[in-house]
DNA sequence: TATGAATGAGCCTTCATTCAT
DNA sequence: AATGAATGAAGGCTCATTCAT
């Protein structure tokens, strides 16, 4: 028998479907061992402890996210387009992997204080993307020079965390992806009438 | 000795405090006793479980926070006027009450799923304040008439969540309130140049 | 409103009905207290403490119980008739008594050494009763006169108690009564063929 | 260090001894676990919960119980003489297992209508086993023809046990083994003279 | 590398009993 | 005599982690 895919992505695989299935608090080691078909000692072969396999987990798969994310935004020609395109990969990309956005959006927040920081912290590279994109639409004078981009970046990234996380608890009902435009034309245009 | 504050508000402040001081998983039952100045087993005269103390700590803080915004909005004169009053006591109220803040924005979502949905079914009525703005201001024709009022909900409010979460993250270090005129100009006017 | 009855007994009833219908484990001083009609501390003014409610639901209901047995068998005329009587009554008193059975036959064994050794003290005097049956017996030579008068009590107790038990676990599927001159019979001619 | 010994029999033989010198509601599990050298949560690796102790405990005792008394007995002629065996044995093993005794006299009693009824399921082929004997009887005229079977076999486990009961809560002050053969001739002869 | 049996710290909840009123 | 709110000790069970093989 040949198994070429390393322990390492068997188990970081088999934890996002144990936990998407069974929620955090339900997902011992021992599950994700078994779903990985290896040896519950084996998990301590490559990660330190339980809470470096949910690390691992979001920096693995937001790795591919953020990065297919940053390629695709990049070859859009002016920042609004990019803004565009950067808000259907992220729906886009949840959407299709339902595990993914089960564990993402519901179970992960159920950690401490300590894994929420060390998800911040891989988080960062996607929020330098949108901080990119907004300074370049300034350049562009597409987006107003005075916005407060920090701040910016915060309402765009909590709109669009906040609109797939009210999707996922609502069993993805409706069509996520089809909410990209308008989200777009709100945060461009804002709601004030004309 | 005169102990008129009854028992169950006791537990829920103590209840506030020990939860904010050492996260959730840390929160023993008999520390929130000890620190209300009653046995462990008083706890289970006021509430059902433990989980039920963490509700009700929601539901009794979230119901003053929310009925004290709506009372505010209220007596506002049109439609924009309320949402930067909303806006504003939104981040005002957390902002004066610093361990409130670390449970709701951080302790809190460390529940599982059903936890988490009565969490918001409490903050339903919040919701229905700021849709009822939205409104409101589409009649008064100062907001666009063709704004979907669910998804723009889920802006705002996901933009005031995720705004006030990373104040709370970076330990309180900029000034919380200042930022609602700026948010509020973004949400009604856009990022748009002109 | 006028209540006769000394709260004494009302506790003792509502001791047997509780522990019938939850079970030993299950019958909490609270329960019977409500049951019972009377506050949780005001059991302690009757009883000492959760043993002493049982001992003496035991003490009552068995008084009346062997008292009844004693005068009934002292009706008859020779000891074979007095054993008969004994059996019948044995057996009528707890068919007729469904609740008390239960508790008599599988709650109240469900108790400490201590209580058990108090229970057994008061059944001595129903002892006394069968070892007086036994003795007469031998006295009017109807019985043999060499039988071991202590283990043969021990014998028909055995006897009596495990057809109860048996009877109440098999949830009185059939006539308890109806037994008692066969056993009465089993006892005094044995099972050898002549 | 070599350990052959199995550690389900360590912690069955820890059990029976804790129980027998505690009491069943003073036998902690982590008190078993200490007296069988094993950590507490061992315990459960072998058994479901501290009920499944106690079950296993007399599923492992009394199936040897059973069968020794059940090949012993098959080797002797008649009924007669298989009945003698059987209290012989009945009271020869209890006797020679003091500890043993205690839990199976007095102290696996102490338990919920759901525990004894799984004991009763495990005591049954030891009621076959005397009912075989008294229909062997009866085939070989040494027994009435017209006894009830199963009536009689309560009353001769009846009788065992309650003078089995007896004994162990008069602290073996004599001998048991003794009263073998007076039971027998009880049973088998009644008290009836001539 | 890999195994999986063994470990043992840690905590929520119950309920008999008390005592101020 | 009666109340019932308050007490607080006690224990069964889980599961992340280790380590001998």
């Amino acid at each position: 028998m040949k198994n070429n895919k390393p322990k390492y992505m068997l188990i970081i695989d088999a934890a996002v479907d144990v936990i998407a299935e069974n929620g955090y608090h339900a997902s011992q080691v021992s599950k994700i061992a078994k779903r990985a078909g290896v040896a519950d000692g084996t998990i301590y072969l490559y990660f330190k402890n339980k809470e470096d396999i949910l690390v691992s987990v979001f920096e693995e798969k937001m790795g591919q996210f953020i990065e297919q994310i940053a390629t695709a935004t990049n070859e859009r020609e002016n920042a609004s387009d990019k803004l565009l395109t950067l808000i259907e990969m992220h729906f886009g990309q949840l959407a299709a992997n339902h595990h993914l956005a089960i564990v993402t959006q519901l179970e992960l927040r159920q950690s401490n204080l300590e894994l929420r920081q060390q998800i911040n912290r891989i988080l960062k590279p996607y929020l330098v993307v949108i901080d990119g994109i907004l300074k370049e639409g300034i350049k562009e004078k597409l987006f107003r020079k005075d916005i407060n981009v920090p701040l910016l970046r915060q309402m765009i990234f909590g709109t669009l965390d906040e609109t797939v996380t009210n999707w996922v608890m609502n069993e993805d009902k409706y069509d996520l992806i089809g909410l990209a435009p308008t989200v777009h034309e709100l945060i461009t245009q804002g709601i004030s009438a004309k």
